[in-house]
DNA sequence: ATGAAAGCGCTAACAA
DNA sequence: TTGTTAGCGCTTTCAT
């Protein structure tokens, strides 16, 4: 069967194409009788109407972009979770891109965006964040965007974070009452703000309990960390560290095996992860739960807000979800 | 700035808007020397097509839905992973739609593509999948649809499964061989067509090795297992458990520890699961490991042998990618 | 309350 | 090789 369109609709029942669309939506300027006898012809011929002639005419998609580095990564998959359950709930799709760390890819992906074919974005960058500050900023100023966890600072639109900050100060407070004197934090990247922050955390800790930055100290693992994980793990001493990304905490379990390294004894750790199986490693992982389902949620929430109303300036509505320390057996004291 | 076009191409180079057209599309009716000119201006004047323009007009939008249950579960996310490696190579555009298990949902999701929104589907069914079989042959006859793990027996459609009979056999023989006679099969529903292919293997290696089925059997779970799992293992005296998802498999773990089972001792554990922690785990997982990232790109790459040629009949063209049990602590014979 | 008509931006016959 | 023209299917003034 030919696809039904709103002109085959209008033929059968001898009215305009006009009508035929108002009454689809709704309008009230329809009479509630012809109003039914399109919706119900309609549903008799099972019309499905042509979402890309409807966003050519109107210029927008009801569609909206996430943009994020990986998804093999609960915390991604969880905040997509979150903002899915939104976009569902509104009548919104979800194109998905991953960058996998390339901003290279995010640029190209971004550019696309300038078309049209999203009405708006939600993103997580790249750890090479610098590169794509032009293209944000640019598209920020055409289009509605929302950054959750991984932020531009410098582009002006509303953030949804976690107290980086703060989680990594009570995390390193946690090591060293446990202990812990010479603490390394595992960082990803020196451009990601959520690294910078956490890292201020870190050293507001040390500072607070008069801890050598000579012994505590913070090292940068860009994708393959394993070699390097050993070799720092090895060389460097530490009686604790702080893994901030769920991939590098696993990372610290394998080196551990590796250098033969006995968790919590030789090493403590904490790991900054939504991992469910957190409680059932060995030894257990006390994490850093960051609540990634409200984050994605927050900014869905906040993206189709700005897209409903265009008046609502995202410069002002960022906002801030705390994490949580889950204490668990790889910070035991011995 | 407005949106530039191809009409304002045209006018700036004196050029019909069909000339321009084609000249960004590279066809090989135009002078080389023109092809040059106007894509030269379109780079300075950053032009970017409107892709719903060219949908409308082409009838096809570069674009393909994925659909799953859930997004949070390290099967399904390295799934799509695989997908996104070859939807990205081919430049085509990538919609998520989650349907949570439910039926209604994935109903839903399905009837809009009826729109045209998408030039194909790959789809891993809800547990309910007897009701989506109408609507997903009704589908597969209007646009390429493939299947990938969980599949629609009776759709006559691509399908990339891994070896689920096998693998099961596998897993339980590898239980009876450590000392098992009470063995239960965790499964999370009736209707799929994987799960039958497990329960298949499963019954396969209790008849070749004579064991009743009296004492090992099905037990299935659909949404919160927590309870009724603590109840089945505490009842059930099974001596070991093949928890056939993810989740499932750290539901025992947790109704172990409930119980105070000791892992491997009382009960011997092997899950249908890509987690990259089971190594980690208390005790560390014996795991069939199911090819996820392969699954999802030789889906997406039979897709868009489809979409390129309509002749390749997609129900000529199904695969089965085998599974590998990596034995673990788990499962160690006491 | 309904309809006529224009047009969103692009592509593809067909002509020239 | 380039241009003319006619839409793709829908929405939206503006008339009636």
């Amino acid at each position: 069967m030919e696809n039904v369109t709103i002109r085959m609709l209008a033929e059968k029942l001898q009215l305009s194409t006009a009508t035929i669309s108002k009454a689809l939506n709704n309008s009230h300027e329809i009479s509630e009788e012809t109003r039914k006898r399109v919706q119900d012809l309609a549903k008799e011929l099972n019309y499905v109407p042509n979402p890309y002639a409807s966003s050519l005419r109107k210029k927008s998609s009801k569609t909206i972009a996430v943009v994020i580095p990986e998804i093999a990564d609960s915390f991604f998959a969880e905040a997509i979770n979150g903002i899915e359950a939104v976009a569902q709930e509104k009548g919104y799709h979800v194109l998905i891109y991953l960058t996998h760390e390339s901003s290279e890819k995010e640029q190209a992906i971004l550019k696309d965006f300038q078309s049209g074919r999203v009405d708006g974005v939600l993103i997580s960058v790249t750890m090479e964040t610098a590169n794509s500050e032009h293209s944000l900023s640019q598209l920020s100023k055409e289009l509605p965007l929302v950054f959750f966890d991984r932020v531009c600072e410098e582009v002006a639109t509303a953030k949804i974070t976690t107290n980086d900050s703060e989680a990594a100060y009570i995390a390193t407070k946690h090591l060293i009452e446990v202990g812990c004197r010479n603490i390394g934090l595992l960082a990803a990247s020196e451009q990601l703000t959520i690294m910078r922050e956490r890292i201020k955390g870190f050293y507001r800790a040390l500072t607070e309990y008069q801890l050598p930055v000579t012994n505590n100290s913070v090292t940068y693992f860009t994708r393959e960390a394993n070699q390097l994980l050993s070799d720092t793990l090895r060389l460097g001493k530490f009686d604790g560290v702080i893994a901030t990304t769920e991939k590098l905490a696993t990372n610290v379990y394998e080196a551990a095996e590796t250098l033969k390294l006995q968790l919590p004894k030789d090493l403590k750790v904490i790991g900054f992860s939504n991992l469910s199986t957190a409680r059932f490693l060995y030894p257990s992982l006390t994490t850093v739960y960051q609540p990634a389902f409200e984050m994605g949620k927050a900014a869905a929430t906040l993206l189709f807000k700005a897209l409903k109303n265009s008046h609502v300036t995202l410069t002002q509505q960022s906002m801030e979800i705390p994490s949580q320390l889950f204490i668990r057996n790889s910070t035991l004291q011995q």
